[in-house]
DNA sequence: GGTATTGTTGACAAGTCTTATCGAGTTCCT
DNA sequence: AGGAACTCGATAAGACTTGTCAACAATACC
């Protein structure tokens, strides 16, 4: 019951990256510059970046002056689709991915599912540019430092 | 992002424990029973329910005619506090545990308490009795079967 | 008392998941 | 061309999950 530090950092590093976005528009963001602002590991992140541009999510270019850019607006890529990209279907038990054939006679499972329900909505709800916007709020002063 | 397997069979057996103490008030019953009926390890079992004594949800006796009950009513018991026994504190993430210094001033960290929140509300307002009750008004013949 | 029954405890192990790390390869700007 | 920067696959340590096994302790019943 645990969401994976894949998951919170790859939030944490789209909420960097939809900040650098948004100041810079027209440049793409090198991963190096979020893993370093961020306190991820590199090598790590690039894993994570491949998946989310397998998934649509974001857009890199390769090469000289290339890096990743959101390929939707931050305010349309929710939190729960993140976490479903790298963790797998949000599920707090088998049984709610539809493999248990005695899902219906089982009261337990009916709990589970609630569950799967409640936390997705929560996700589901908050995007990745509600998140930057209340970070952008909460400390107005000593962000965007770029070079 | 899943319950584990301890606490779904820990949730089952629980049920299976409060139909069977309902039928038989007097009666103590035995983990093999509990393990058969419901297809879960025997030996498994009897950790998690080792530590469902350990935690005061469950009563049990040894030797010959021993066995196990509910140390509370089952409608007293509720589904968190069961996983939270056997899977440790429902947390979408660690900084929710308040262990990471910076979650004041970090976006992310919100939506993982939302989530968690969420989460803990809904298996708050579960108890072993109702699912207890679910099962038996979903299925009032066929079960029931004593020696 | 002896014995069968039942829970208690701890050690252990295979498998899987998480969290990376490394290096070679590929692409693209200049 | 040349080099900067991203891409991808292999690898691996460590933790966690899910069980299994065996010896032990307590209780009831004869």
């Amino acid at each position: 019951m645990n969401v994976s530090a894949k998951s919170k950092y790859a939030v944490r590093a789209l909420v960097e990256l939809a900040e650098r976005g948004e100041a810079r528009p027209d440049r793409l963001v090198r991963l190096s510059d979020v893993a370093s602002a961020r306190g991820i590991p590199l090598q790590f992140l690039e894993q994570l970046f491949a998946s989310l541009r397998r998934a649509g999510i974001v857009h890199s270019r390769r090469g000289a002056c290339g890096g990743f850019l959101f390929a939707r607006p931050p305010a349309e890529v929710t939190v729960l689709e993140v976490v479903e990209v790298l963790d797998g279907l949000v599920s707090p038990a088998v049984c709610t991915q539809g493999e248990c054939e005695r899902i219906e006679e089982c009261g337990p499972a009916a709990v589970w599912l609630e569950a799967k329900e409640a936390l997705e909505r929560v996700l589901r709800e908050t995007t990745i540019a509600d998140l930057a916007e209340r970070e952008r709020s909460r400390m107005p002063h000593e962000t965007m430092y770029y070079i």
